[in-house]
DNA sequence: ACCTGAACACCGTTCAAGT
DNA sequence: ACCTGAACACCGTTCAAGT
């Protein structure tokens, strides 16, 4: 996304955006408001916290895969739109009524929301990587990409790496999807299990 | 860093690096492999593996913290480096060790250099809002940035947002290191807590 | 093999001038 | 209050020409 580039959809200058935004960076944090929108919140449930925040996260990284600059703007931000306060105040209030301390489930709320980003933000990359190589298939660009990292592997003299060289299957067997199932759910048992003995 | 500068700092013309290197990107990797070396690895011991994996992600946090572009860099590229192969084979075989499966071992890999890497990089922008804003002082920068999010959180009607309006101080109280080290203890227990009951 | 000047095709942002 | 053209100060990369 360019400043450039949005003033031609709008059949405009790109001056002209500058009486709306002050910066493109405030323009990407309205888009990125506007995104979590897009998320659609459950009654919350303290009884299935764990499940409702898991559905969360899908969501939220779902719906920040779209736009790679977007997934950027929504880190190290304010977050003061009015659909990412509504988003917080669910999370938050989750976390609660799981029985969090305060101070613990604003740690929580924010290390889960950096991991979600920061994840999208790594895919996001990886799209851009995709369009720039001319591929179209994400299986086929993904195939590409560890093939390119087990070749790399193999070629590595086995007595300065053993662990490396000998699991080198392994080490490319999950796609992007399932790294960021496992990294989720470590970390929502993780914060299980300092609920049940705190 | 910008391929101009960078030409500027050698004496020469932005055009003269392409003799050397095919791209940027393909410079930021030589740096971040270069960053990886100034990481001191320990004789791996199984016993300590948990110490020595946290040591390992917070000297790694730490290294990157010095250039905004490298963190990016490193996510979503092919670790090809020396530096950085040396490093996979510390921490692999250091969860190998500890009991993990490989697979497992490659997934818990995977989640942690990303987690190092996601904070980093949000660091690093914070770094650049720091110096876009002429603050000096980080800890005058904190102040800022967290005093706008408890001004703006304070300002929310309460009946609509409970939760994030009766808990402001809990959600401003840690900074980001607080922050780092929450989220890193939560990985690392949750991985010895599978170690334990597989 | 390495370097260079000049050019290409972009950026975000500002600012005086217009309505 | 909103819009505009033109300009400023940058980018990464290419390419013919040089050594």
């Amino acid at each position: 996304m360019s400043m450039r580039r949005v003033a031609q959809e709008l059949d405009t200058g790109p001056a002209s955006l500058y009486a709306h935004v002050s910066s493109k960076e405030e323009l990407l944090e309205l888009v990125y408001d506007r995104v979590l929108g897009e998320i659609r919140l459950p009654e919350p449930d303290p009884a299935r916290w764990k499940e409702q925040l898991r559905a969360y996260a899908l969501e939220m990284h779902l719906v920040l895969g779209s736009h790679r600059d977007v997934a950027r703007a929504a880190l190290a931000t304010i977050p003061t739109g009015a659909n990412s306060v509504r988003a917080g105040e669910f999370v938050y209030r989750l976390l609660l009524e799981a029985g969090m301390a305060p101070r613990e489930a604003s740690l929580a709320m924010d290390r889960l929301i950096l991991y979600v980003i920061g994840d999208a933000y790594e895919g996001s990359l990886h799209h851009g990587r995709m369009r720039a190589a001319g591929i179209d298939d994400p299986g086929e660009y993904f195939e590409n990409f560890v093939g390119q990292i087990a070749a790399y592997y193999r070629a590595l003299p086995r007595d300065r790496f053993p662990y490396l060289t000998k699991h080198i299957d392994d080490l490319i067997a999950d796609d992007g999807e399932q790294r960021f199932y496992y990294g989720l759910d470590l970390f929502l048992d993780g914060l299980e299990a300092r609920l049940s003995k705190p």
